[in-house]
DNA sequence: TTCCTAATTTGTAATTGTTTCAATTTAAGA
DNA sequence: TCTTAAATTGAAACAATTACAAATTAGGAA
């Protein structure tokens, strides 16, 4: 999934995905939220519509779409995965301060390399942390 | 912490931080161990030589290396921490098979372009996933 | 050397993110 | 419409980590 889509069904039909009204939903979710939201998120969010949505049909779905590559999860925080619905090859950067996850538009040269070493590289993970511009601005001439 | 040390109190002292023989014994795991070890890793195998020892000391002293740039964490796992004593900058590679975490001795080329962004980075980490040589070595003509 | 005290260690309990599981419901093909 | 394998649900289990308060201790002061 890479640009927004506009017939969720059809795209879960397409890759073989049986639908449902939750997948639906939570596929719309991370198509239309790409600050990279947690389980929770997305599961809070969408309890509010759907009061009857389990947690675990959110962790259920999330595997499923990740299973499918459809979806990526990353490990940038220290304690919950987040999830990228854009799975263009990008990489992040978590501002500590603020707390958000930010786009980073730049590609891995590494690749070839790495793959000298004679290993299967399925993924590629690029986390910058530190603090973002707009805190930084915040924080002013402390 | 890069090389390896000879004089562990000395090294802790040097950094501020009070010498007890617990903190002596986990940075003398981490400096003996470079597998990139899990908190419950160091754990057990402390626990075994000394049986009073506490998992919360071992998280404790973790956070106090890590507060003092002397170890850093990494987040390749899904669901725990890893940590490593090499602080050099240098990359990671998982094997989703044989979960190992192998280093990957190359630089990190993106900082200057990161950087212009207006972020400020302290910390970067490239996480490279897949099989490694030697399961794909062991898998064979499957 | 002994004393003092703030810092550290310890064990237990709490918390958090995630997984397991069995019962109920449902999508979609026959 | 019927059938059934798959999906959803909620509760309970789990695993990593953190919070906390009591007991211990490192290291400086007397
Ligand atoms: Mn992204
Ligand atoms: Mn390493
Ligand atoms: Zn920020
Ligand atoms: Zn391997």
């Amino acid at each position: 999934m890479t640009v927004a889509l506009d017939d969720y069904a059809l795209f879960l039909r397409k890759n073989g995905i049986k639908v449902t009204p939750q997948r639906l939903e939570i596929l719309r979710y991370l198509d239309k939220n790409r600050n990279h939201p947690n389980a929770d998120m997305i599961y809070r969010d969408l309890k509010k519509k759907n009061p009857s949505l389990s947690r675990t049909t959110v962790y259920n779905t999330l595997d499923t779409l990740r299973s499918h590559n459809l979806i990526h999860a990353l490990t940038i925080s220290e304690s919950e995965l987040r999830f990228d619905s854009i799975i263009n090859p990008h990489q992040h950067f978590l501002c500590k301060k603020c707390g958000e996850i930010i786009d980073i538009e730049v590609e891995c040269p590494y690749l070839k390399e790495v793959l000298q070493g004679g290993h299967r590289i399925d993924e590629v993970h690029g986390y910058f942390k530190g603090v973002c511009k707009d805190c930084l601005a915040k924080e002013g001439g402390s």
